[in-house]
DNA sequence: AATTGTTAGATTGGATCCAATCGACAGGCA
DNA sequence: TGCCTGTCGATTGGATCCAATCTAACAATT
């Protein structure tokens, strides 16, 4: 974990204006793309050792991610990365199926042409792309996108948390499937273009239920459903 | 706020494993029923004083706050109770308006004759009630038995928290309409006792939006949109 | 008089230190 | 042998201390 780690700390992006918002932010990238696996305990004093910051930081940090539920605190005992159990992916579709189509209903009038370009060439990008964990991103991006104009900030902020959760699963279906579901991606986007609101919130229902049922599959077919 | 608070932290209730743990549920609760008002700033010194602890552990508490976004953090300003604006009263209710539909659809089927005295006896409650604080808690407790066989804890914990969140609007509806709209309350219990999913959904939509339109004629009798 | 520069106090961010708790292992005892 | 118990190292929870930054008041300059 610690070389990995590392890297992406060096790969510096945006500047952070405190410690605290720095780790969090890459422990979060971390968790969610899979680098720090289900299970793994967060040391304090390692993480300080990688980070080269002392441990209250890091403590704040893990404290925000346990209320994001990316970690599990036991007084005493430390942090663990959240485990992947079938039922947490079961509750986080349910979330989702009820969160995106409030999102995409109430967006959809306001979608511009421009958006759609963007979904468009989002969905070329997906494509052309192999890499699990950057498709990931541009599942979650090409759905924001489409959400992006529901115009309430705080339902557009936990849509995007719980998508962003789903990638951690979303690796699994992957393997699963083979593929994301480009076909009702285009419907989606066909469907918002043309302004039809039953047609997008059906197609978007269909798209998280393949999802599910391919996840379940997947969970199926192992001995135990945590992982 | 402080002796108010004071009080709070002196009627010891549940005992918890860490003081921040403790401080943080405490805040929460302070934050939720209005007995630190919106706006108010978070001394880290003076709450220390007040828990009767370090500062640490306050900053810890402030972090998961954070996170719910329950308070506001600034880099070296310090920690604000987030303000109450319709904006984020209307966001709040997009959000319940879809999670509230779904975890009462997951969990009408599975309710059961005890479930259902007990919604009985919190609508009693209720009329008899008259503090604002308690009916909140109150309207909270029925909705939460009617979900709560959900069977998804995520979905389940995600509802709860929006729908405690609006204890902070709520005054302000019970200002603005008197009653809390038992008879839909009512209505809703008795769709779900007979089983009808329709119509227990219909009656809950109706809900939300008679509460919503309340809250904007509110907002609307004021000069401004934020408080 | 208004604006800008400066400085002191207050307050937070981060580091270091100490205390409390947990887990593992070794040894005593039935 | 199996179980209980006590001790020790590791790790976290909490306290204290120092550094960085913000706020506000006041002085100086135009």
């Amino acid at each position: 974990m610690t070389e990995t780690l590392a890297a992406i700390i060096s790969s510096s992006g945006p500047r952070y204006r405190t410690a605290t918002e720095y780790v969090e932010a890459t422990l979060k990238r971390a968790i969610l793309d899979g680098t720090l696996a289900p299970g793994t305990p967060l040391r304090q004093e390692d993480l300080a050792a990688t980070f080269k910051v002392s441990r209250m930081p890091i403590r704040e940090a893990l404290r925000q991610l346990e209320a994001q539920a990316l970690v599990d605190f036991e007084p005493h005992r430390g942090a663990v990365v959240v485990q992947i159990t079938l039922q947490d992916a079961m509750d986080n579709y349910a979330i989702r199926g009820a969160l995106e189509p409030q999102a995409l209903r109430l967006s959809m009038p306001h979608l511009t042409d421009e958006d759609f370009s963007i979904a468009d060439e989002i969905l070329s990008e997906i494509d052309q792309e192999s890499d699990p964990g950057r498709m990931g991103e541009l599942n979650r991006r090409f759905h924001m996108t489409l959400y992006a104009q529901a115009g309430l900030p705080r339902l557009i902020a936990l849509t995007e948390q719980h998508l962003a959760t789903a990638d951690r699963y979303l690796r699994f279906h992957l393997a699963a499937v083979g593929d994301m579901g480009q076909d009702e991606h285009r419907a989606l986007l066909a469907a918002c273009r043309g302004h039809d609101e039953a047609k997008a919130l059906a197609v978007l229902a269909t798209h998280h239920g393949r999802a599910a049922a391919a996840l379940q599959a997947f969970f199926r077919g192992r001995s135990d459903t945590s992982l």
